[in-house]
This record gives C-alpha cells, sequence and structure tokens, in this order.
DNA sequence: ACCTGAACACCGTTCAAGT
DNA sequence: ACCTGAACACCGTTCAAGT
C-alpha cells in the first residue's frame, strides 16, 4: 500500500526476504522505514520491526544496539544520503541548493523525519552539508571562526523550519480547510490584538512558501555578513 | 534530592500530599515534572507519575487525556508561563527581551525542553511571544504579511536553536574536556578538509554564546528587513 | 556466528464495579 | 464524581541454550 517509490541508495530494493534468516543491519533499517512510513515512529518496536522482517524481535539485538541504537541507525542512515551538487561560487545558489538537499533527505520518508532532525544534532553522519557551507563561507572570506556561527545559525533555522513544516503537514497546511477556519476561530479568540490582525494569515501555512522565505533570509543574512567580513 | 529549587508559578509549592485523594490537572502536572527532572522524558509514565502522588495510575485517566494528553499538558503549562517584558520600541531591545523570556521558560526544566520545543509548535498555549513579536515587527513599519513570516522565521531559528542547546547540554560543553577531544579527533577523522580546518572550534560549543550570536544575528536580520519595508 | 524459548519487569488503557 | 481491581494486549531486554 505504501509502496514508497524512491528507496534507499541502497542495494537492495524490494521488502527483504521474509522468513530467511537473511538478517543484517542494512535489512533492519529498511524494515523500520516500511514500519514508520505505516505508522510513524511510535509504531517502532522491536517486535513490529521483527514481524515485518519475519524474524523474532530479539534477534535485531545482534545486528543493532537496543531500540534507542536503531533509530540512531535510521537517523544516521538518512542523514548520511545527502548529496549535495558541485559549488558554483554564488552564495545565492550554492546556499540554496545545500539546504535544498538537506531538506529532501530529512523529508524523504516524513514519518522520520523528526527523528534526523532531533537525534543526532552532534552526530557525524550529517557533515556533508557542514563542510559545503564552511566551503562556501570560508572561500566568501568569512573567518574561521564566523564561519562555524554562521553555519551553527543556518542549521538550527533550517531545522527548525523543517520541524513544522513536518509538524504542520497533517495539522495546517491548505488541505484541512475546516482545520483552517477552526484555527483562525481560536486565534480571534485569544483577545491578542496582533494576533487578531493576523489571524487570517496565521491560520493558514504553505510548506514550500515558509521553506523559501526561510532560505531567502538566511542567504540574505550570509551575504549581509560576508560583506561585513570583508570591511 | 533533585529537589529544583524554582518551581512552577503554581500556588502549591512542595511536593503535592503523598496518600490522599487530592488529585487534580495541576497536582498531576507538577508531579510529572518531578519525574521529568529526575529521570527525563523517557522516565515518564503513567505509573511512574501515578507513584509520585500515591495514586494508582488509572486515576489520572479522570484528568487527563492519556499519556499523550498529558505531556501535552506539561507542554502547555511551560508554554503558558512565558512572561515578556513591555516593550521599549527599540527592536534592539526588544528582540532579545522577548527571546530570553522564551528561552528561560523552554529551559526551566531541561529535560522537558524537547517536549516544550516539539510538541505543540501548533498550539495557543505559547501565544504570547507571538504577539510580543508581530507587535514589535507591526509597530516598526512591516506589513502583517511579512511580519507572519518574519516571526515564523524567528521562532524557528530560536527553536532550533534551543533544541540544539539542550541536546549539547550533556555530550558538548566546556564541561567534558575528554568529549571535547574526542570529538574532535573524530571530526579530524572525516576527510572533510574545511571540518579539519575547523575541528578545534566545532569541536567545543559554548550554550550561552551560541544563543547570543543567534539572537544577535536575528536581530541583524529583522533591521533590515524593516529598513527594506520602509523603503 | 547468529537465532530463539523462557522469563522478567515493565508498559497504556478499558471497563465494570465500588465509594 | 472520582478511585480502583481485574484484565488485556502490548513493551524492551537478558541469558542460556540450541544450530
Amino acid at each position: 500500500m505504501t509502496r514508497s517509490t524512491a528507496a534507499g541508495a541502497g542495494v537492495r530494493r524490494g521488502r527483504p526476504p521474509r522468513g530467511a534468516s537473511q538478517l543484517s543491519r542494512d535489512a533492519i533499517v529498511d524494515a523500520t522505514l516500511e514500519v514508520v512510513d505505516a505508522d510513524g515512529v511510535a509504531g517502532v518496536s522491536m517486535r513490529s520491526v521483527a514481524r515485518v522482517l519475519g524474524v523474532d524481535a530479539k534477534s535485531l539485538y545482534n545486528h543493532v544496539d537496543g531500540k534507542d541504537g536503531l533509530l540512531d541507525a535510521v537517523a544516521e542512515h538518512l542523514l548520511g544520503g545527502v548529496s549535495i551538487p558541485p559549488a558554483t561560487g554564488d552564495i545565492r545558489v550554492d546556499l540554496p541548493a545545500i539546504a535544498d538537499a538537506f531538506r529532501e533527505r530529512a523529508l524523504l520518508h516524513p514519518e522520520a523525519a523528526p527523528l534526523v532532525l532531533t537525534r543526532r544534532l552532534a552526530s557525524f553522519e550529517g557533515l556533508a552539508p557542514v563542510e559545503a557551507l564552511l566551503g562556501m563561507l570560508r572561500s566568501a572570506g568569512c573567518s574561521t571562526g564566523e564561519s562555524v556561527h554562521l553555519v551553527r545559525f543556518l542549521v538550527a533555522s533550517l531545522i527548525g523550519t523543517l520541524l513544522r513544516e513536518v509538524q504542520a503537514g497533517p495539522t495546517l497546511g491548505i488541505s484541512d480547510q475546516d482545520g483552517i477556519a477552526a484555527r483562525q476561530r481560536t486565534l480571534e479568540d485569544s483577545g491578542l490584538p496582533h494576533v487578531i490582525e493576523a489571524a487570517p494569515r496565521l491560520a493558514r501555512f504553505d510548506r514550500d512558501a515558509e521553506y523559501r522565505y526561510t532560505v531567502q533570509a538566511a542567504t540574505a543574512l550570509v551575504l549581509d555578513r560576508v560583506r561585513a567580513s570583508r570591511a
């Protein structure tokens, strides 16, 4: 049913062989993503993942460090797959390209996005975007120190934006016309003057438009910072 | 042992009366925060919270909508307590003041911060900061549309930053000298030239300094946006 | 080297009964 | 109106045994 079209960059494509004892870390991660796509992160249990593989839950412990390790592995698998196009030297092109690559990968399995965005922020699987951002800033003339600060700011902003994008998915968005109306009414009942004034706009949420605004604002900020660094 | 000094703004102070049937939504939220402070969000279960109150776990269902509703209530309780100082009319003062108020409240119970920052991003308990930000931007001359976009960007950036601040708490930070060294070594082993160059700076993380950088960058961005809006 | 049966100490939640 | 006993269908994880 959920037959996701784009699987990882892995070798094996379809669902892993059931019943056969073909267990491997990769197969387990794939099976977990199958569960996540179907039932969300909350649906992941050692037992539910094992069921997909036609195997006993305890067998997973031979390949993965408990449930926590399993979820880490999933986050790492997704983060590790970020592939960034070569730099052009123009920040107005390269910054959006890096952000897009990260976003695309993080939203590959929307239900898994919170995992990718909140777990392992300190991990080293997600270093590709950091390397690209650092390279961009350094060759634009920023100091190493300024570059590191700026990279952290950019990553944090992007993560915050994507986290809301994912959360807003079902609840807000254009899809749910009644939800928007109800939401607007709640906002208007808040008694806060500026919230009331902005209620029609606060009630709706266009994911792509919000993302583009974030990237554009971030780009402007970086350009400003680079200009200041040069002076 | 964990005797947190600053409790909420609630009326009752100490631990709720044990054994007595004094159950109430507020008492349950307080008890949950006690568990969170001691054992983290992962330590929260209907049974562990009930144990703090000297009550059967099932009794909680009379006041709270399951475990999910309980965690929502905790997030709302914390978010609802944000109190923002009156505006001065100077963005360079007011924006940091709003951010500080939000941060202070979100980090009141550090272990509960992920709850506050990720749950209920669409909630209406956290409207006070939104109202303050909208007011600031509108009276600075931004259109309603631009103000809404900007508020979303600012909130997302702040949430992303605070989320990392909380995550970085135990692992990075100044505290763990060996951790920093190990982390630096890993970065240097990545093979990524700019990551290697920046490794000493990437390895350490000063929470307050990073937060200040975020607020300052955000302030600069807003000032720039306001200037553009006027022209 | 890897899989599993037995086992343990947990979970969230419903519902009918009690007071 | 609110609390609980009995009950159900789950959890994660260990360990000793099997192959």
